[in-house]
DNA sequence: TCTTGTTTACAATACC
DNA sequence: GGTATTGTAAACAAGA
């Protein structure tokens, strides 16, 4: 122990030796750089710099050491607090401050040091407010804010210069000029490309601004891309630019919504907090962007790269595709992406409420955007892509041709004009055209370059789709998760033969008239259908409800949505699940297989179902109407922390095509006006005021009595989260975690692999057969029992025409 | 009051 | 010129 140098210790010490520094002259240098960081004067840093680079290779070789060693921040934490807040001088400081290892990227300057030092700094105040202060758990974002506010009015005014200039120096580029502008004259007019104004930005009162400067908020990784055009390499971290501005100081703010996503503690998460030096000044909740290492705290990654400040050529709902594609779960709260965009594309400043009343306008004009909706404990909705919609982000760029409801409606429907040869030769904007022509590098398909590293499904995309190793993998998965990462086959196999139809059977008799009716069509109803099946009428639906219900065809829709994309990657991973199972069948043709799995069923394929007879039905604009109805339905919860997989099962969606291109209606989470409609009109609005408004769920429980979870089945893709929360209105019910049903599984052991073998009783919400057979089952209600086969056979009348008919609940 | 989400409307642009 | 896409602005509602 006693080791002697114990003080000196660390490597930094040796270090210093070898650079010939003393430790004083590092504590020198250290308050040097201090100051800088306080003063926030980019040219005394640089000075500083130039005029040390010894001291910068110490720090450098320190850091490195550090790192080499072990990631022990926690070391250097202590130190690191003092850092950010003038570091007293009696501790060595020093080490701290770099401690943080640099991290891939390259740090050239003192400045990415500096920058992570103070992050580091903060993180540990972050750390201390949050225990400190209430730190209200979950929806931080109101916290966040608050005190972002409190903290951004009062900076906006003094906001001097100082802050600016601070940032200003750094930024040195196009940003420097922005931010600066800001203060200046501008009104607070949000409107209009005031982006600089963030900074001031008051009105809104969108907290920003906070006062990164002290720490000088450089993100780090934005800071130093400056490059315009397109988001530079990777890794690149041109300090030049990089003057690094950090792009958004200002904005930094910025995660004062941590609140979003609860779940994770991203960084971000609990911004404001964090930084503690300058609370007085700012509590930046902003704070700067997490380190690499803390990247791996945050719900996405971010690419590594600089950060281009230009615009970039992408669209909106590529940006959004690339904020939650990058996440592993591929679902990120508004204010994740926020934080997301506004990091890789520090173009966009968090105060500015244009883009950000576009990217809200994407997320719910755009169907590939599904709504995940979450317990509030866990935080605010989340906003996912759908594994079957994976293509349309390929590269980056946002395609919708490639949707997996307007593929399916393509299919069905006469290829519209641009449809598909659009996504490649299609007309691009101005913007996009520019940046091919101008960069043929990675502007636009790589442009998102950061996109690349983290987005599996970029590159492959098709394929992987499902599978979505890449990024999930760093999360826990969750059972559930697991399951539904699975494609959809696998997540619903195909009727094993035995199950369904037995189950059907006797399910009936649970399920009870008011099940059939609500279940099945119910669960199709609003919120499934619409969700489900983004083309539900197109194809999704009819397929669906074939089979039995547009429940269970839901699944199979998935598939169909998916079919190409996951059909190869499918067979991989469902092999095991399936193995009883024939899912190849499905991929060739979803319907193909149900029709086998139902065995009897030789209900139509899905796609040979088009079925259309019934989703086609009219509805489809009513959209508007549904405004309050239910406005999305959400997804349901999925275990909002994350156990909630992908669906990768594209719900079908009507995508109702509400006179603009389809691409806007979102299936998922406006249900209403998506989903509804397309079956009968007054039903489904009668449904899903039932439904979407009020708890839907609760139909259902009673139905049966049986499983939620069943119910949610019914809801088609996803089979779990909404039953949870619906009914219990809280509870985020944990899909993963199989249940033990309490009631009679009988027999189909085998049908799902997940479930335990032979225990039925076990309830595993995932298992599609269960579902599947739910939903048989109140079929076999309401259509009297058929056989499974009678009920598309002869049913498929009955499906679509009964639904209102019969009950319009069900439907919708 | 703020955030989030939905919807509508309009304009600009691109494609056919 | 018609249609489609995209972006922007705004109104509104719901929830915290």
């Amino acid at each position: 122990m006693a080791d002697p140098h114990a003080t000196p210790v660390s490597p930094i010490s040796q270090v210093l030796q070898s650079i010939g520094l003393t430790r004083d002259d590092l504590l020198r240098h250290s308050d040097q750089m201090r100051q800088f960081l306080t003063t926030e004067d980019a040219n005394s840093l640089r000075a500083f710099a130039a005029g040390s680079s010894d001291a910068q290779n110490a720090i450098v070789s320190m850091i490195r050491s550090s790192r080499a060693r072990s990631h022990s921040r926690s070391v250097s934490r202590p130190s690191a607090s003092t850092v950010s807040q003038t570091p007293p001088p009696s501790t060595p400081v020093k080490s701290e401050p770099m401690e943080p290892a640099i991290p891939l990227r390259h740090m050239d300057s003192m400045e990415m040091i500096l920058e992570r030092k103070n992050r580091q700094a903060k993180r540990e105040k972050r750390g201390k407010k949050e225990k400190e202060r209430p730190a209200p758990s979950p929806s931080p974002a109101s916290a966040g804010f608050s005190l972002d506010a409190f903290m951004q009015s009062r900076d906006s005014r003094r906001v001097p210069p100082a802050d600016q200039p601070e940032f200003s120096t750094s930024t040195t580029s196009q940003e420097t000029q922005k931010d600066t502008l800001p203060t200046l004259p501008v009104t607070p007019q949000h409107k209009n490309y005031y982006r600089d104004y963030d900074t001031v930005e008051p009105p809104s009162s969108r907290p920003k601004k906070d006062t990164l400067a002290p720490t000088h908020s450089p993100t780090p990784a934005r800071s130093r891309a400056t490059s315009t055009s397109s988001y530079a390499p990777p890794i690149v971290n041109e300090p030049l630019d990089a003057n690094p501005v950090t792009p958004r100081r200002n904005h930094y703010y910025k995660s004062p919504l941590p609140s979003s996503s609860p779940p994770q503690s991203s960084p971000f998460a609990t911004p404001s907090a964090r930084q503690v030096i300058n609370l007085v000044s700012s509590p930046g909740p902003m704070g700067p962007l997490p380190n690499e290492d803390e990247y791996d705290e945050l719900p996405y990654k971010l690419p590594a790269g600089p950060y281009s400040t230009t615009r970039p050529d992408l669209s909106y709902a590529a940006l959004i595709g690339q904020a939650i594609l990058s996440s592993a779960e591929h679902r990120l709260t508004l204010q994740e992406i926020y934080d997301w965009i506004t990091i890789v594309y520090p173009y966009f400043k968090r105060n500015e409420t244009t883009w950000m009343n576009s990217i809200r306008h994407v997320l719910s004009t755009t169907v590939c955007f599904r709504k995940v909706m979450r317990d509030r404990s866990l935080g605010r909705t989340q906003w996912a892509i759908w594994d079957c919609d994976l293509e349309c982000f390929a590269n980056g760029n946002f395609r919708k041709e490639f949707c997996a409801e307007l593929r399916e409606a393509a299919k069905k429907a006469p290829p519209k004009k641009r449809a598909v040869d659009d996504s490649a030769s299609g007309r691009k904007s101005k913007r996009q055209k520019k940046a091919v022509l101008e960069s043929s590098s990675p502007a636009v398909p790589t442009a998102p370059a950061p996109q690349v590293p983290f987005h599996p499904s970029f590159g492959p995309m098709p394929q992987f789709l499902p599978l979505f190793p890449p990024l999930a993998p760093t999360y826990h998965q969750s059972y559930y998760d697991r399951c539904t990462q699975l494609p959809a086959d696998v997540i619903f196999p195909p009727l094993p033969s035995s199950s369904n139809y037995v189950h059907v059977v006797s399910t009936s008799e649970s399920l009870g008239n008011e099940a059939s009716s609500v279940p099945l069509s119910s669960a199709i109803k609003s919120s499934d259908i619409p969700q489900t099946s983004p083309t539900p009428q197109s194809s999704s639906i009819p397929a669906l409800t074939p089979n039995c219900s547009s429940s269970s065809p839901q699944m199979p829709s998935e598939d169909h949505s998916q079919t190409d994309i996951h059909v190869k990657v499918n067979k991989e991973p469902s092999p095991p699940l399936e193995t009883g199972l024939t899912l190849v069948d499905k991929r060739g043709s979803d319907n193909v297989e149900r029709k086998q799995d139902v065995t009897a069923n030789k209900t139509p394929s899905k796609k040979s179902v088009a079925l259309p007879p019934m989703p086609e039905s009219p509805t489809l604009d009513r959209r508007p109407k549904s405004k309050k109805p239910g406005k999305r339905a959400p997804i349901p919860p999925p275990s909002a922390d994350g156990s909630y997989p992908r669906p990768c099962t594209p719900p079908p969606r009507p995508t109702t095509p509400r006179n603009r291109g389809a691409t806007q209606l979102s299936a998922v989470r406006t249900p209403l006006s998506h989903k509804g409609l397309h079956m009968s009109p007054s039903a489904s609005l009668v449904h899903y005021k039932s439904h979407l408004d009020p708890p839907p769920p609760s139909t259902f429980h009673q139905d049966d009595g049986i499983n939620p979870a069943v119910f949610d089945i019914e809801n088609v893709r996803t089979p779990s989260r909404r039953r949870g929360h619906r009914e219990n209105g809280s509870t985020l019910f944990p899909p993963v975690t199989p249940k033990k049903l309490v009631f009679p599984a009988p027999s189909s052991t085998i049908e799902s692999p997940f479930r335990t073998p032979g225990s039925r009783s076990i309830f595993d919400p995932h298992d599609p057969s269960a579902l599947l057979d739910e939903e048989f089952a109140t079929l076999g209600n309401k259509v009297g029992q058929e056989s499974p086969v009678g009920l598309f056979g002869g049913r498929r009348g009955l499906l679509y025409e009964s639904p209102s008919i019969s009950s319009p609940g069900k439907w919708f």
